[in-house]
DNA sequence: TAGATTGTTAATCGATTAACAATC
DNA sequence: TAGATTGTTAATCGATTAACAATC
Protein backbone atom coordinates (compact mmCIF):
# COMPACT_ATOMS: atom_id res chain seq x y z
CA UNK A 1 0.00 0.00 0.00
CA UNK A 2 2.98 2.31 0.61
CA UNK A 3 2.81 3.54 -2.77
CA UNK A 4 5.09 6.68 -2.02
CA UNK A 5 4.08 8.03 -5.70
CA UNK A 6 6.02 10.91 -6.04
CA UNK A 7 3.83 12.13 -8.82
CA UNK A 8 4.89 13.17 -12.40
CA UNK A 9 8.99 13.56 -12.76
CA UNK A 10 9.69 17.55 -12.75
CA UNK A 11 11.93 17.85 -15.65
CA UNK A 12 8.71 16.27 -17.65
CA UNK A 13 6.25 18.89 -15.90
CA UNK A 14 8.72 21.38 -17.11
CA UNK A 15 8.15 20.28 -21.12
CA UNK A 16 4.36 19.75 -20.48
CA UNK A 17 3.70 23.80 -21.01
CA UNK A 18 5.87 23.43 -24.27
CA UNK A 19 3.31 20.43 -25.74
CA UNK A 20 0.45 22.27 -24.38
CA UNK A 21 1.25 26.08 -26.61
CA UNK A 22 2.38 23.68 -30.12
CA UNK A 23 -0.77 21.41 -29.30
CA UNK A 24 -3.17 24.13 -29.50
CA UNK A 25 -1.40 25.69 -32.27
CA UNK A 26 -1.78 23.18 -34.27
CA UNK A 27 -5.61 22.67 -33.08
CA UNK A 28 -6.82 25.90 -33.91
CA UNK A 29 -4.87 24.72 -37.59
CA UNK A 30 -7.43 21.65 -37.84
CA UNK A 31 -5.08 19.38 -36.80
CA UNK A 32 -6.50 16.52 -35.28
CA UNK A 33 -3.31 13.87 -35.18
CA UNK A 34 -0.25 14.41 -34.14
CA UNK A 35 3.25 12.40 -33.91
CA UNK A 36 5.72 12.72 -31.22
CA UNK A 37 7.77 12.76 -34.03
CA UNK A 38 6.80 15.67 -34.99
CA UNK A 39 6.24 17.34 -31.26
CA UNK A 40 9.95 16.46 -30.91
CA UNK A 41 11.04 17.98 -34.45
CA UNK A 42 9.12 20.91 -33.32
CA UNK A 43 10.76 22.16 -29.96
CA UNK A 44 14.19 20.41 -30.34
CA UNK A 45 13.87 16.92 -28.39
CA UNK A 46 13.93 13.56 -29.15
CA UNK A 47 10.99 11.48 -30.00
CA UNK A 48 11.23 9.05 -26.90
CA UNK A 49 11.58 11.43 -24.64
CA UNK A 50 8.28 12.92 -25.60
CA UNK A 51 6.35 9.55 -25.63
CA UNK A 52 7.92 9.01 -22.36
CA UNK A 53 6.63 12.41 -20.86
CA UNK A 54 3.21 11.94 -23.09
CA UNK A 55 2.81 8.58 -21.57
CA UNK A 56 2.81 10.33 -18.11
CA UNK A 57 0.14 11.78 -19.19
CA UNK A 58 -2.11 8.57 -19.38
CA UNK A 59 -2.96 9.26 -22.90
CA UNK A 60 -2.32 6.38 -25.70
CA UNK A 61 -1.42 6.52 -29.00
CA UNK A 62 -2.12 5.02 -32.30
CA UNK A 63 0.87 3.51 -34.33
CA UNK A 64 1.45 5.05 -37.51
CA UNK A 65 -0.99 7.38 -36.47
CA UNK A 66 -0.09 9.33 -33.61
CA UNK A 67 -2.00 11.25 -30.66
CA UNK A 68 -5.48 13.01 -30.63
CA UNK A 69 -4.58 16.61 -30.76
CA UNK A 70 -7.58 17.26 -28.95
CA UNK A 71 -6.82 14.72 -26.19
CA UNK A 72 -3.24 15.44 -25.80
CA UNK A 73 -4.47 18.73 -24.95
CA UNK A 74 -6.88 17.84 -21.94
CA UNK A 75 -4.81 14.94 -20.75
CA UNK A 76 -2.11 17.99 -20.36
CA UNK A 77 -4.72 20.55 -18.79
CA UNK A 78 -5.88 18.40 -16.20
CA UNK A 79 -2.30 16.16 -15.39
CA UNK A 80 -0.77 20.07 -14.32
CA UNK A 81 -4.37 20.50 -13.04
CA UNK A 82 -4.99 23.92 -14.94
CA UNK A 83 -8.51 22.41 -15.99
CA UNK A 84 -10.48 24.59 -13.12
CA UNK A 85 -8.75 28.07 -12.83
CA UNK A 86 -7.57 28.72 -9.19
CA UNK A 87 -8.04 31.70 -7.21
CA UNK A 88 -4.81 33.66 -6.29
CA UNK A 89 -4.21 36.55 -4.45
CA UNK A 90 -0.85 39.27 -5.98
CA UNK A 91 1.23 40.61 -3.01
CA UNK A 92 3.90 43.15 -4.11
CA UNK A 93 2.64 45.81 -6.90
CA UNK A 94 6.04 46.69 -8.03
CA UNK A 95 7.19 46.97 -11.42
CA UNK A 96 7.73 43.02 -11.50
CA UNK A 97 4.04 42.74 -9.74
CA UNK A 98 1.87 45.24 -12.01
CA UNK A 99 3.61 43.41 -14.82
CA UNK A 100 2.36 39.84 -13.27
CA UNK A 101 -1.09 41.38 -12.43
CA UNK A 102 -1.52 42.56 -15.62
CA UNK A 103 -0.45 39.52 -17.51
CA UNK A 104 -3.21 37.97 -19.62
CA UNK A 105 -1.69 34.40 -20.21
CA UNK A 106 -2.18 33.29 -16.49
CA UNK A 107 -5.89 32.63 -17.48
CA UNK A 108 -4.23 29.88 -19.85
CA UNK A 109 -2.62 28.40 -16.24
CA UNK A 110 -6.48 28.17 -14.50
CA UNK A 111 -4.49 30.71 -12.52
CA UNK A 112 -6.67 34.35 -11.66
CA UNK A 113 -5.32 37.21 -9.70
CA UNK A 114 -8.46 37.96 -7.84
CA UNK A 115 -6.68 40.93 -5.86
CA UNK A 116 -3.45 42.30 -4.68
CA UNK A 117 -2.05 44.19 -1.97
CA UNK A 118 0.49 46.54 -1.21
CA UNK A 119 2.47 48.56 1.55
CA UNK A 120 1.98 51.66 -0.35
CA UNK A 121 -0.92 53.48 0.90
CA UNK A 122 -1.71 55.43 -2.20
CA UNK A 123 -2.41 52.68 -4.41
CA UNK A 124 -5.38 51.29 -1.66
CA UNK A 125 -8.08 51.26 -3.91
CA UNK A 126 -6.85 51.69 -7.47
CA UNK A 127 -6.77 48.83 -9.52
CA UNK A 128 -3.54 47.51 -11.85
CA UNK A 129 -4.96 46.12 -14.96
CA UNK A 130 -8.95 44.93 -13.59
CA UNK A 131 -7.06 43.30 -10.68
CA UNK A 132 -8.02 45.92 -7.22
CA UNK A 133 -5.29 46.66 -5.10
CA UNK A 134 -6.17 46.52 -1.71
CA UNK A 135 -4.46 47.53 1.81
CA UNK A 136 -2.80 44.50 3.82
CA UNK A 137 -4.47 44.96 6.84
CA UNK A 138 -7.45 43.30 5.24
CA UNK A 139 -5.19 40.23 3.77
CA UNK A 140 -6.16 37.79 6.72
CA UNK A 141 -10.40 38.23 5.97
CA UNK A 142 -9.81 38.24 2.25
CA UNK A 143 -7.80 34.81 2.20
CA UNK A 144 -10.28 33.34 4.47
CA UNK A 145 -13.30 34.68 3.11
CA UNK A 146 -12.41 33.53 -0.49
CA UNK A 147 -10.59 30.43 0.34
CA UNK A 148 -7.45 31.82 -1.25
CA UNK A 149 -4.90 28.83 -1.79
CA UNK A 150 -2.53 30.30 -3.84
CA UNK A 151 -0.03 33.96 -3.00
CA UNK A 152 2.02 35.63 -5.73
CA UNK A 153 4.87 37.19 -3.46
CA UNK A 154 6.78 39.92 -5.53
CA UNK A 155 7.91 42.43 -2.81
CA UNK A 156 11.32 43.63 -2.34
CA UNK A 157 13.70 40.68 -0.70
CA UNK A 158 13.91 41.65 2.97
CA UNK A 159 10.35 41.37 2.89
CA UNK A 160 9.51 38.01 1.36
CA UNK A 161 9.68 35.68 4.37
CA UNK A 162 7.43 37.84 6.78
CA UNK A 163 5.07 37.78 3.74
CA UNK A 164 5.32 34.44 3.19
CA UNK A 165 4.72 33.59 6.63
CA UNK A 166 1.67 36.06 7.19
CA UNK A 167 -0.13 34.37 4.32
CA UNK A 168 0.49 30.83 5.15
CA UNK A 169 -1.05 32.01 8.50
CA UNK A 170 -4.00 32.55 6.85
CA UNK A 171 -4.06 29.84 4.98
CA UNK A 172 -2.27 29.81 1.83
CA UNK A 173 -1.13 26.48 0.73
CA UNK A 174 1.20 27.36 -2.50
CA UNK A 175 3.51 30.46 -3.04
CA UNK A 176 4.94 31.62 -5.86
CA UNK A 177 7.80 33.29 -5.20
CA UNK A 178 9.02 36.23 -7.60
CA UNK A 179 11.74 37.63 -4.56
CA UNK A 180 15.38 36.60 -4.82
CA UNK A 181 14.85 34.98 -1.25
CA UNK A 182 14.65 31.07 -0.33
CA UNK A 183 11.87 30.79 2.01
CA UNK A 184 11.75 28.49 4.86
CA UNK A 185 8.35 27.26 5.45
CA UNK A 186 6.84 24.22 6.87
CA UNK A 187 7.04 21.51 5.00
CA UNK A 188 3.75 21.21 3.86
CA UNK A 189 3.27 24.36 2.23
CA UNK A 190 4.73 23.84 -2.09
CA UNK A 191 6.77 26.93 -3.24
CA UNK A 192 7.91 27.83 -6.55
CA UNK A 193 10.54 30.14 -6.55
CA UNK A 194 10.74 32.37 -10.16
CA UNK A 195 13.75 33.65 -9.75
CA UNK A 196 15.81 35.83 -12.62
CA UNK A 197 19.09 35.22 -11.26
CA UNK A 198 18.78 31.79 -11.22
CA UNK A 199 17.26 31.92 -14.59
CA UNK A 200 20.28 34.31 -15.80
CA UNK A 201 22.91 32.12 -13.89
CA UNK A 202 22.42 29.30 -16.52
CA UNK A 203 23.04 32.03 -19.11
CA UNK A 204 25.77 33.21 -18.63
CA UNK A 205 27.79 30.00 -17.48
CA UNK A 206 26.75 28.64 -21.00
CA UNK A 207 28.39 32.24 -22.38
CA UNK A 208 31.14 31.81 -20.59
CA UNK A 209 31.51 28.00 -21.21
CA UNK A 210 31.00 29.02 -24.81
CA UNK A 211 33.94 31.39 -24.89
CA UNK A 212 36.25 29.32 -23.62
CA UNK A 213 36.03 26.62 -25.89
CA UNK A 214 36.76 29.29 -28.19
CA UNK A 215 39.52 30.04 -27.19
CA UNK A 216 40.67 26.86 -26.40
CA UNK A 217 40.19 25.87 -29.77
CA UNK A 218 41.71 28.80 -31.83
CA UNK A 219 44.84 27.64 -29.05
CA UNK A 220 45.36 24.77 -30.65
CA UNK A 221 43.97 23.50 -33.94
CA UNK A 222 41.74 25.16 -36.45
CA UNK A 223 39.56 22.93 -38.31
CA UNK B 1 42.79 16.16 -25.29
CA UNK B 2 39.15 15.32 -26.74
CA UNK B 3 38.45 16.73 -22.71
CA UNK B 4 34.63 16.85 -24.22
CA UNK B 5 34.05 19.28 -21.10
CA UNK B 6 30.73 20.17 -20.80
CA UNK B 7 31.32 23.05 -17.74
CA UNK B 8 29.51 22.40 -14.14
CA UNK B 9 26.71 20.73 -13.92
CA UNK B 10 23.06 22.76 -14.36
CA UNK B 11 21.61 22.22 -11.56
CA UNK B 12 24.84 23.46 -9.70
CA UNK B 13 24.93 26.43 -11.58
CA UNK B 14 21.14 27.08 -10.61
CA UNK B 15 21.89 27.34 -7.17
CA UNK B 16 25.34 29.07 -6.84
CA UNK B 17 23.19 32.44 -7.18
CA UNK B 18 21.51 31.21 -3.50
CA UNK B 19 24.44 30.67 -2.00
CA UNK B 20 25.81 34.15 -3.33
CA UNK B 21 22.91 35.95 -2.16
CA UNK B 22 23.45 34.47 1.68
CA UNK B 23 27.28 35.02 1.47
CA UNK B 24 27.17 38.69 0.67
CA UNK B 25 24.34 38.89 3.63
CA UNK B 26 26.59 37.06 5.94
CA UNK B 27 29.77 39.10 4.69
CA UNK B 28 27.63 42.55 5.22
CA UNK B 29 27.06 41.01 8.32
CA UNK B 30 30.88 40.97 9.22
CA UNK B 31 31.35 36.95 9.10
CA UNK B 32 34.65 36.33 7.38
CA UNK B 33 34.50 32.00 7.27
CA UNK B 34 31.45 29.45 7.04
CA UNK B 35 30.58 26.00 6.72
CA UNK B 36 28.80 24.20 4.27
CA UNK B 37 26.50 22.97 6.83
CA UNK B 38 25.46 26.57 7.57
CA UNK B 39 25.34 27.22 4.06
CA UNK B 40 23.10 24.15 3.85
CA UNK B 41 20.84 24.53 6.76
CA UNK B 42 19.89 28.02 5.68
CA UNK B 43 18.83 26.54 2.03
CA UNK B 44 16.98 23.49 3.48
CA UNK B 45 19.74 21.94 1.42
CA UNK B 46 22.14 18.77 2.12
CA UNK B 47 26.05 19.58 3.38
CA UNK B 48 27.40 17.04 1.04
CA UNK B 49 25.15 18.99 -1.92
CA UNK B 50 26.79 22.38 -0.75
CA UNK B 51 30.01 21.44 -1.04
CA UNK B 52 29.84 19.64 -3.84
CA UNK B 53 28.79 22.51 -5.98
CA UNK B 54 31.43 24.48 -4.12
CA UNK B 55 34.19 22.25 -4.83
CA UNK B 56 32.58 23.13 -8.67
CA UNK B 57 34.12 26.90 -8.28
CA UNK B 58 37.29 25.99 -7.35
CA UNK B 59 37.83 26.63 -4.03
CA UNK B 60 39.36 24.82 -0.94
CA UNK B 61 38.32 25.00 2.52
CA UNK B 62 39.65 24.41 5.50
CA UNK B 63 38.59 21.73 7.54
CA UNK B 64 36.87 22.35 11.04
CA UNK B 65 36.95 26.09 10.07
CA UNK B 66 35.04 26.14 6.70
CA UNK B 67 35.27 28.22 3.66
CA UNK B 68 36.38 32.20 3.36
CA UNK B 69 33.69 34.27 2.52
CA UNK B 70 34.47 36.49 0.39
CA UNK B 71 36.82 33.84 -1.61
CA UNK B 72 33.70 32.02 -1.97
CA UNK B 73 31.97 35.28 -3.61
CA UNK B 74 34.60 35.56 -5.67
CA UNK B 75 34.54 32.22 -6.59
CA UNK B 76 31.16 32.49 -7.62
CA UNK B 77 30.71 35.62 -9.07
CA UNK B 78 33.38 34.49 -11.26
CA UNK B 79 32.02 31.03 -12.12
CA UNK B 80 29.00 32.27 -13.16
CA UNK B 81 31.08 35.25 -15.52
CA UNK B 82 28.83 37.64 -13.27
CA UNK B 83 32.81 39.41 -12.99
CA UNK B 84 33.16 42.07 -15.52
CA UNK B 85 29.17 43.42 -16.91
CA UNK B 86 28.39 42.61 -20.10
CA UNK B 87 26.07 44.68 -22.16
CA UNK B 88 22.70 43.66 -23.13
CA UNK B 89 19.84 45.08 -25.40
CA UNK B 90 15.97 44.15 -24.72
CA UNK B 91 13.41 43.93 -27.68
CA UNK B 92 9.85 44.88 -26.09
CA UNK B 93 9.10 47.32 -23.84
CA UNK B 94 5.63 46.34 -22.58
CA UNK B 95 4.25 45.42 -19.16
CA UNK B 96 7.23 42.93 -18.16
CA UNK B 97 9.83 44.74 -20.94
CA UNK B 98 8.93 47.91 -18.86
CA UNK B 99 9.81 45.39 -15.42
CA UNK B 100 12.85 44.05 -16.82
CA UNK B 101 14.60 47.42 -17.91
CA UNK B 102 13.61 48.71 -14.66
CA UNK B 103 15.41 46.06 -12.32
CA UNK B 104 17.78 46.93 -9.82
CA UNK B 105 19.12 43.66 -9.55
CA UNK B 106 20.75 43.14 -13.03
CA UNK B 107 23.87 44.96 -12.05
CA UNK B 108 24.66 42.20 -9.23
CA UNK B 109 24.39 39.59 -12.41
CA UNK B 110 26.78 41.51 -14.08
CA UNK B 111 23.96 42.10 -16.61
CA UNK B 112 23.32 45.45 -18.24
CA UNK B 113 20.29 46.56 -20.06
CA UNK B 114 22.04 49.63 -22.60
CA UNK B 115 19.12 50.17 -24.74
CA UNK B 116 15.50 48.72 -25.81
CA UNK B 117 13.34 48.42 -28.67
CA UNK B 118 10.01 48.56 -29.36
CA UNK B 119 7.86 48.69 -32.24
CA UNK B 120 5.32 50.88 -31.21
CA UNK B 121 6.78 54.56 -32.55
CA UNK B 122 4.96 56.77 -29.49
CA UNK B 123 7.92 55.30 -27.29
CA UNK B 124 10.66 56.17 -29.47
CA UNK B 125 13.12 58.63 -28.20
CA UNK B 126 11.47 57.94 -24.54
CA UNK B 127 12.96 56.05 -21.50
CA UNK B 128 12.27 52.98 -19.57
CA UNK B 129 13.98 53.79 -15.97
CA UNK B 130 17.18 54.98 -17.36
CA UNK B 131 17.47 52.95 -20.70
CA UNK B 132 16.65 54.88 -23.92
CA UNK B 133 13.84 53.30 -25.88
CA UNK B 134 14.73 53.17 -30.03
CA UNK B 135 13.72 52.55 -33.18
CA UNK B 136 13.88 48.93 -33.92
CA UNK B 137 15.34 50.07 -37.36
CA UNK B 138 18.38 50.85 -35.39
CA UNK B 139 18.69 47.80 -34.10
CA UNK B 140 21.61 46.04 -36.27
CA UNK B 141 23.46 49.52 -36.24
CA UNK B 142 23.14 49.65 -32.90
CA UNK B 143 24.00 45.77 -32.13
CA UNK B 144 27.19 45.91 -34.16
CA UNK B 145 28.13 49.50 -32.90
CA UNK B 146 28.15 48.34 -29.56
CA UNK B 147 29.33 45.24 -29.93
CA UNK B 148 26.26 44.07 -28.18
CA UNK B 149 25.90 39.98 -27.33
CA UNK B 150 23.42 39.82 -25.40
CA UNK B 151 19.96 40.44 -26.00
CA UNK B 152 16.63 40.08 -23.83
CA UNK B 153 13.24 39.35 -25.90
CA UNK B 154 10.09 40.37 -24.13
CA UNK B 155 7.96 40.48 -27.64
CA UNK B 156 4.78 38.72 -27.97
CA UNK B 157 5.23 35.48 -28.70
CA UNK B 158 4.52 34.90 -32.44
CA UNK B 159 6.98 37.88 -32.67
CA UNK B 160 9.71 36.42 -30.57
CA UNK B 161 11.36 33.95 -33.57
CA UNK B 162 11.41 36.25 -35.94
CA UNK B 163 12.89 38.79 -33.58
CA UNK B 164 15.48 36.51 -32.55
CA UNK B 165 16.26 35.45 -35.78
CA UNK B 166 17.05 38.87 -36.56
CA UNK B 167 19.24 39.82 -33.39
CA UNK B 168 20.91 36.94 -34.05
CA UNK B 169 21.84 37.99 -37.73
CA UNK B 170 22.93 41.19 -35.99
CA UNK B 171 26.00 39.28 -33.94
CA UNK B 172 23.97 38.47 -30.66
CA UNK B 173 25.53 35.58 -29.20
CA UNK B 174 22.82 35.25 -26.38
CA UNK B 175 19.45 35.35 -25.79
CA UNK B 176 17.00 35.58 -22.49
CA UNK B 177 14.05 34.66 -23.55
CA UNK B 178 10.60 35.70 -21.68
CA UNK B 179 8.36 35.04 -24.61
CA UNK B 180 6.01 31.93 -24.63
CA UNK B 181 8.00 30.54 -27.51
CA UNK B 182 10.18 28.02 -28.35
CA UNK B 183 12.78 29.20 -30.32
CA UNK B 184 14.83 27.52 -32.90
CA UNK B 185 18.16 28.82 -33.57
CA UNK B 186 21.42 28.20 -34.77
CA UNK B 187 23.27 25.18 -32.34
CA UNK B 188 25.72 28.01 -31.31
CA UNK B 189 23.74 30.35 -30.01
CA UNK B 190 22.71 29.83 -26.22
CA UNK B 191 19.33 30.40 -25.65
CA UNK B 192 17.74 30.46 -22.13
CA UNK B 193 13.83 30.84 -21.88
CA UNK B 194 12.22 32.29 -18.84
CA UNK B 195 8.56 30.96 -18.83
CA UNK B 196 6.31 31.58 -16.31
CA UNK B 197 4.09 29.05 -17.76
CA UNK B 198 6.65 26.31 -17.11
CA UNK B 199 7.36 27.70 -13.38
CA UNK B 200 3.59 27.37 -12.65
CA UNK B 201 3.31 24.23 -13.97
CA UNK B 202 5.33 22.73 -11.40
CA UNK B 203 3.76 24.71 -8.86
CA UNK B 204 0.03 23.65 -10.09
CA UNK B 205 1.57 19.48 -10.34
CA UNK B 206 2.97 19.92 -7.00
CA UNK B 207 -0.61 21.42 -5.55
CA UNK B 208 -2.73 19.15 -7.12
CA UNK B 209 -0.44 15.91 -5.87
CA UNK B 210 -0.05 17.29 -2.29
CA UNK B 211 -4.25 17.38 -3.04
CA UNK B 212 -4.50 13.69 -3.97
CA UNK B 213 -2.50 12.41 -1.65
CA UNK B 214 -4.14 14.03 1.36
CA UNK B 215 -7.55 12.33 -0.45
CA UNK B 216 -5.56 9.51 -0.39
CA UNK B 217 -4.71 9.34 2.93
CA UNK B 218 -8.15 10.73 4.39
CA UNK B 219 -9.85 7.99 2.73
CA UNK B 220 -7.97 5.07 4.02
CA UNK B 221 -6.32 5.42 7.56
CA UNK B 222 -5.85 8.31 10.10
CA UNK B 223 -2.35 8.41 11.63
C1' DT C 1 1.70 -5.36 -47.52
C1' DA C 2 5.48 -2.24 -45.94
C1' DG C 3 6.74 1.27 -43.13
C1' DA C 4 6.05 4.56 -39.64
C1' DT C 5 4.97 5.06 -35.07
C1' DT C 6 3.74 3.43 -30.55
C1' DG C 7 4.82 1.41 -25.80
C1' DT C 8 7.77 -1.48 -22.97
C1' DT C 9 11.79 -3.21 -21.11
C1' DA C 10 16.66 -2.68 -20.45
C1' DA C 11 21.01 0.10 -20.69
C1' DT C 12 23.21 4.33 -20.00
C1' DC C 13 24.21 8.53 -18.09
C1' DG C 14 24.59 12.04 -14.72
C1' DA C 15 23.41 14.01 -10.26
C1' DT C 16 22.73 13.15 -5.49
C1' DT C 17 23.91 10.94 -1.49
C1' DA C 18 26.68 7.99 1.62
C1' DA C 19 30.91 6.51 3.70
C1' DC C 20 35.13 7.65 5.45
C1' DA C 21 39.89 9.14 5.71
C1' DA C 22 42.36 13.58 6.23
C1' DT C 23 42.93 17.67 8.93
C1' DC C 24 42.72 21.97 11.49
C1' DT D 1 43.40 16.11 22.21
C1' DA D 2 38.59 15.56 20.52
C1' DG D 3 35.35 16.88 17.41
C1' DA D 4 33.67 19.30 13.55
C1' DT D 5 34.27 19.90 8.91
C1' DT D 6 36.51 19.11 4.55
C1' DG D 7 37.39 16.43 0.12
C1' DT D 8 37.42 12.01 -2.24
C1' DT D 9 35.82 7.76 -3.69
C1' DA D 10 32.00 4.68 -4.21
C1' DA D 11 26.94 3.63 -4.07
C1' DT D 12 22.45 5.00 -5.11
C1' DC D 13 18.89 7.06 -7.43
C1' DG D 14 16.33 8.91 -11.15
C1' DA D 15 16.01 10.62 -15.87
C1' DT D 16 17.32 9.94 -20.52
C1' DT D 17 18.20 7.11 -24.21
C1' DA D 18 18.44 2.74 -26.82
C1' DA D 19 16.52 -1.47 -28.54
C1' DC D 20 12.81 -3.79 -30.24
C1' DA D 21 8.37 -6.11 -30.45
C1' DA D 22 3.54 -4.76 -31.35
C1' DT D 23 0.35 -2.57 -34.45
C1' DC D 24 -2.38 0.32 -37.48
Amino acid sequence: MSTDYNGIPIPTIKRLPSYLRLLKAYRDEGMEMISATLLADELGLKPIQVRKDISCTGIEGKPKVGFSVNGLIDAIVETLGWDNATDAILVGVGHLGSALARYEGFGNYGLKIVAAFDAEEKKWGKKVGSVPILNPAEMGTYIRDNHVNIAVIAVPAEHAQAVAEQVVGYGVRAIWNFAPKDLKLEEDVVVQRTDLATSFAVLSAQVKLRLEQKKHRSGSVTW
